[in-house]
DNA sequence: ACCCACCCCTGGGCGC
DNA sequence: TGCGCCCAGGGGTGGG
């Protein structure tokens, strides 16, 4: 479910909520949600006690909390995956899959996922960038995140734009809603080859991404239900100014044409038939 | 070296 | 009411 602009906001509740406290214990109450920590939940749960988070960092949808033993906590929300900071009195959420106490006795943080595509791992010395991240391209807000490299590397693939939009090798942090409200911005269908979007249009797509993610992370990201809240269990604004993404039958608000639905990598893509035609030969 | 189909899960909404 | 089907913001893996 969440995409860059969710997990940003989850980021920085880490960071105010989290780094700089000291683990006392840690309880996995679901091995599925540990199942990237090869040696298992108590290995898990014993390199986590007695350690200090520094800090909360993120890559397209990737969290991690560098540790004081040159480790990192790393995690990936999946479809559906929460942290929360949350008062230890507050009762179980009902897919609370693990539970940090903290030695000053505050609040504590939960991992909380209903569909349990998340998880979390303890990485050996990735306190800068963990190896389970490493493969992920950086992500459109990142300062050094390369322009030039990204419309070369749309242009030589064998692809369609949005399959690349989504292929976090390339460009990483954007799902299926924002890879469509930047699609929607840029004119482009989906299914346009990607050898034959010119330069200009791979640029002014790339800002079109940074536009739309830019403006999501100011109003707190994008929340459809209670699935997706920051660490505080707020939900984001930015559901309200979708222009295309889940607007099926709904009139374009750029020409008032009905916006379209289709299934497109077995999910489903919205957007404009007219401002977005369907290209010949769709990838 | 790519690229893509498939798989992993739970729960809400809908039609019958 | 209840059942079965479809759908949902994700990525890893193994085959072609």
């Amino acid at each position: 479910m969440p995409e860059l602009p969710e997990v940003e906001v989850v980021r920085r509740g880490l960071e105010r909520g989290v780094a700089g406290r000291t683990v006392a214990a840690v309880q996995v109450h679901h091995p599925r949600a540990v199942r990237r920590h090869l040696a298992g939940a108590r290995d898990f749960e014993a390199l986590l006690a007695g350690r200090t988070v520094l800090a909360a960092r993120r890559r397209g949808k990737y969290l991690w909390l560098p540790l004081d033993s040159g480790d990192a906590l790393t995690g990936h929300l999946g479809m559906s995956g929460q942290l929360l900071v949350v008062p230890p009195e507050k009762a179980d959420e009902a897919h609370l899959r693990i539970r940090f106490a903290f030695t000053d006795g505050g609040r504590e943080l939960r991992f909380v996922d209903q569909r349990t595509f998340g998880g979390l791992a303890v990485v050996a010395g990735g306190a800068d960038l963990p190896s389970t991240v490493a493969h992920v391209a950086r992500d459109p807000l990142d300062p050094e995140f390369d322009d030039d490299a990204f419309v070369r590397g749309l242009r030589a693939k064998r692809s369609g734009v949005k399959r690349a939009l989504l292929d976090q090798t390339l460009v990483s942090g954007i799902g299926n809603i924002y890879a469509d409200e930047a699609l929607w911005r840029a004119r482009l269908h989906g299914g346009r080859p990607t050898e034959g979007v010119t330069r200009p249009q791979a640029r002014a797509l790339l800002q079109h991404v940074r536009d739309v993610l830019q403006e999501s992370l100011e109003q707190g990201g994008t929340s459809f239900d209670a699935l997706y809240v920051s660490t505080e269990g707020v939900s984001g604004l930015f559901a309200r100014s979708l222009n295309a993404y889940g607007r099926e039958g709904e009139p374009c608000p750029r020409c008032g044409t009905a916006l379209r639905r289709e299934v497109f990598m077995n999910r489903s893509s919205f957007s404009c038939p007219r401002c977005q035609p369907r290209p010949r030969h769709p990838r």
